[in-house]
DNA sequence: AAGTTACTTTTTAAAGC
DNA sequence: GCTTTAAAAAGTAACTT
């Protein structure tokens, strides 16, 4: 009877001595990442979600914290990509990707893929472009994406060839080296998604 | 209109089987050419095979794992290329051994393009994977027959972890009459 | 900018760490 | 859990030319 009772203390504290490192930790990212407190709150009441059904067992606890905080930021609606967040943890990204996947999963988020457009308004402050240039990007994702263009497309990749193409379009043009720097995928990719978008657009040019 | 049926195509088979003697490996690597064998890395010797193209991985045991053959009936001759080339050694080799097959990965065409976004939360967030941030395919675990399939923008897809030929032919039927419930093919 | 190579996902057996 | 082997799908990345 004792024993138990003890090994349910021993196993509580634990859990907290885990809990207290893993919150530590998401604040550390989160704040390198200037994602809001209300996130970060989301972050971590998933991680307890998590570690409530056992989740962290050959797991370690950095990549589920970073886990849970790219899943709360894609929740929220203000995503951070796998390399931004993988950027500020000491885990790798494909372990942060297979992590967020198996968290999802057992805990049933439901999450839907990305919208590109939610990167917009982020990667456009981060280049400096005006409300007009958001405003044209949007447009193109939407339009695109009813045309069946975005199927199996990342949506980083996919928001930097809209944002560039509108930079473009809107006379504000931004090399595609600058977008891919903010946006973290290649000018490869983004050239690539550039041609299929505009001209799925009918743009010329 | 072209059945998808009719696109299925065999791309690799796994079987494994057992010579039912132990093998040495260190003198096998050393008598059989073209053996690659490094137990700090593998336990296993790999061994490939031209004709049929296959890769053969041998152990201690004398099991064998046969991997890369477009058909069970490559697989087969893949397999019996080896044993004969055991037995060219010196080695034992059981007279038929039992051979099973593992997986079959198959690749199949729907004919169209898929909104992989709508099939998504078509056939329902819990039962799929959709992470194009990751992988471009979806992915969609069917319980009859138990199969893993990986759906694709354009319509292509694959199938793996069947056992037989027909596990694929299944799973396309499912999954054709799943998105066509759903208005989400044509 | 084009080309090549390589990595992401899934499956499966084997033996050993 | 990892290690190795094969194969397809399509996207992305990192090289060299």
């Amino acid at each position: 009877r004792l024993r138990k009772w003890q090994e349910r203390i021993r196993t509580k504290d634990a859990g907290e001595r885990n809990l207290q490192f893993a919150l530590s930790e998401t604040d550390r990212m989160a704040s390198s990442l200037a994602i809001p407190r209300s996130v970060r709150e989301v972050a971590c009441v998933i991680y307890r979600r998590a570690l409530d059904e056992d989740l962290i067992r050959g797991r370690s606890i950095e990549g589920v914290a970073t886990s849970t905080l790219y899943a709360a930021c894609r929740m929220e609606g203000i995503p951070r990509s796998l390399e931004e967040v993988a950027a500020v943890s000491r885990v790798e990204r494909k372990e942060i990707g297979r992590t967020y996947r198996y968290v999802a999963q057992e805990l049933n988020l439901e999450m839907e893929p990305v919208n590109p457009k939610k990167y917009v308004p982020r990667f456009c402050s981060e280049l400096e472009l005006s409300e007009e240039v958001q405003v044209k990007a949007n447009e193109i994702i939407d339009v695109t994406t009813e045309k069946g263009l975005l199927s199996g497309k990342s949506p980083t990749g996919y928001a930097a060839a809209a944002i560039y193409a509108a930079s473009l379009l809107c006379n504000e043009k931004k090399t595609q080296r600058e977008v891919s720097d903010v946006a973290q995928v290649t000018e490869v990719t983004i050239r690539n998604r550039y041609q299929e978008q505009i001209e799925a657009m009918g743009i010329h040019e | 209109m072209t059945d998808p049926k009719d696109t299925i195509n065999i791309e690799n088979v796994v079987a494994s089987t057992g010579i039912g003697q132990e093998l040495d490996l260190q003198s096998v690597a050393m008598d059989l050419e073209g053996a690659d064998y490094d137990p700090e890395q593998f336990p296993g010797l790999v061994y490939r095979t031209q004709n049929p193209k296959s890769a053969a991985l041998i152990f201690r045991s004398g099991k064998i794992v046969c991997t890369g053959a477009k058909s069970t009936d490559d697989v087969h001759e893949s397999l019996r290329i080896v044993f004969d080339k055991l037995r060219e050694l010196q080695i034992q080799v059981n007279e038929d051994p039992e051979i099973v097959v593992q997986n079959i990965v198959t690749s199949a065409d729907l004919g169209r393009n898929l909104n992989l976004n709508a099939i998504a939360i078509g056939l329902g967030l819990e039962n799929i994977e959709y992470e194009p941030e990751q992988f471009p395919g979806l992915v969609y675990r069917l319980d009859d027959p138990e199969v893993v399939a990986l759906l694709f923008g354009s319509g292509k897809l694959v199938i793996t972890g069947g056992k037989k030929p027909e596990d694929a032919e299944h799973a396309v039927d499912k999954i054709v009459s799943r998105l066509e419930d759903l208005g989400l093919l044509e």
